[in-house]
DNA sequence: ACTCAAATCATATATGATATATAATATGTG
DNA sequence: CACATATTATATATCATATATGATTTGAGT
């Protein structure tokens, strides 16, 4: 059995439990929470993976988990498809699918594209974002701070980050960004593991990017994140060819 | 019936027809012709796109591509799901399939980021490209600007580009550049219906990227590319928003 | 007889086809 | 507007086929 998790794969609608002082006024974000298997899944193996429950080199066999997530292989096939194509898994014809694992050159090629984007995405990001999205923001990091477990920070992380990218939901920019840092995460588990004291880091920086985001001081906070992704590759240097 | 081709969905190897002088003294790449049934309607119906036979707003429904391209609906699904990760087609539950159409918001953003990574693309790739690719290179644009058909234009094009990217045929940044071309590539089709002059000034921009390449120039060259960017886009203004 | 490479075979798995059922959406009709 | 109908996607189930992988056997050369 690959997964030890249960249904429901259906989770919950906001992973911070939404910002009370935007629920007064908005409509709850109407229900982002998939309606098809097919979505399920590969929301429930993005997170799987991202979390490290399934870290990278493993194998997932199409039927196996039609068997522990209790339904057919096609919507399984088509979710290990969308994931395949995030860069998430690699999938190869009659081989079958494996959680992808990063080179060293991979990564450093990732972060060298996201310190190309962060600038634009900062100055596209930063005088849009409201404040109820900031506090959302503080409260995440506070969750993060006291969050014991690992996989439930990057999580969250991940939530954060997808914060700051600002109100556009559907943004090229973010699209990329998203993904390409979904595939560093990969290795950021392996990272933290071995070196705890990243987190601590990792949580003052984005203290930091917060400060800076409330103030909208653009070339601050693009400065700020520039080396916040720079520090996640030193480490991952260090881990990875400990010279 | 969508589509008028009939199979082999299986096509040539090298677009270009190879090159004499590398097939002498390497192997000639294993065929990178897809094996699969999936992945040939995968590249049967991006090409399709591309080239504007199947133009944006273009419904494609499961059962008339499985029986057009005569095989089951399975394999159709699963290129629907790879094409819809690439932005190529909008894939909604229980609604189907539609050939995605860029709004002039999206495509400037897309520009945008294409801007920020050019000169990462140029650096990267100018030292390494090698001079048989950029032989090919040059056989491609005798061959774009002697093409009748807009469509093969396109197909040609592409190919020109993804050559300018370098040796490395798997990379993000690659991989993230094209995918963008790619749903902007959605809308060139019809921009150059309209304003056919734009093919004559693109063949004229192709020389002069090229030229930088062979001198290895970076600083030209990212200047040329980004003009080139730029006048795409600009041409995209003026028929999406002709104020 | 021994070694190593090639061929063979069995198994696991993905891929593809088909049939059927259900769910959601679109469309037409009253 | 409500309702029935048609269309289509989604999902399940089952099966056949193709491919890859590993174990086993075979066989040639030493």
């Amino acid at each position: 059995m690959i997964l030890d998790h249960r249904l429901p794969l259906v989770e919950e609608r906001s992973p911070v439990g939404g910002n009370p002082l935007a629920t007064k006024h908005t409509i709850p974000k109407l229900a982002p929470s998939p309606r098809t298997s097919q979505a399920n899944v590969t929301q429930h193996l993005r997170r799987a993976i991202l979390a490290g429950h399934l870290p990278p080199g493993t194998r997932l066999v199409q039927a196996d988990l039609a068997d522990s997530l209790q339904m057919s292989v096609t919507p399984i096939r088509e979710a290990l498809r969308q994931l395949s194509s995030e860069g998430l898994i690699d999938l190869d014809a009659f081989r079958g699918a494996v959680v992808h694992t990063p080179t060293l050159a991979e990564l450093e090629e990732i972060f060298e594209i996201r310190a190309a984007l962060m600038p634009l995405s900062v100055r596209k990001s930063i005088g849009y974002i409201t404040s109820a999205q900031l506090q959302t923001a503080e409260a995440l990091l506070d969750q993060m701070e006291a969050e014991p477990d690992q996989a439930e920070w990057i999580v969250l992380n991940r939530e954060f980050h997808r914060l700051l990218y600002g109100p556009m939901t559907t943004s090229h920019l973010h699209n990329v960004l998203q993904r390409l840092s979904d595939i560093a995460t990969l290795y950021i588990n392996l990272s933290f593991t071995q070196h705890p004291d990243q987190r601590a880091s990792a949580d003052a920086e984005h203290r930091a990017i917060l400060a800076a985001y409330l103030t909208q001081d653009v070339d601050q906070a693009t400065h700020l994140v520039l080396t916040h992704i720079n520090s996640t590759l030193e480490s991952a240097r260090m881990v990875l060819d400990p010279n």
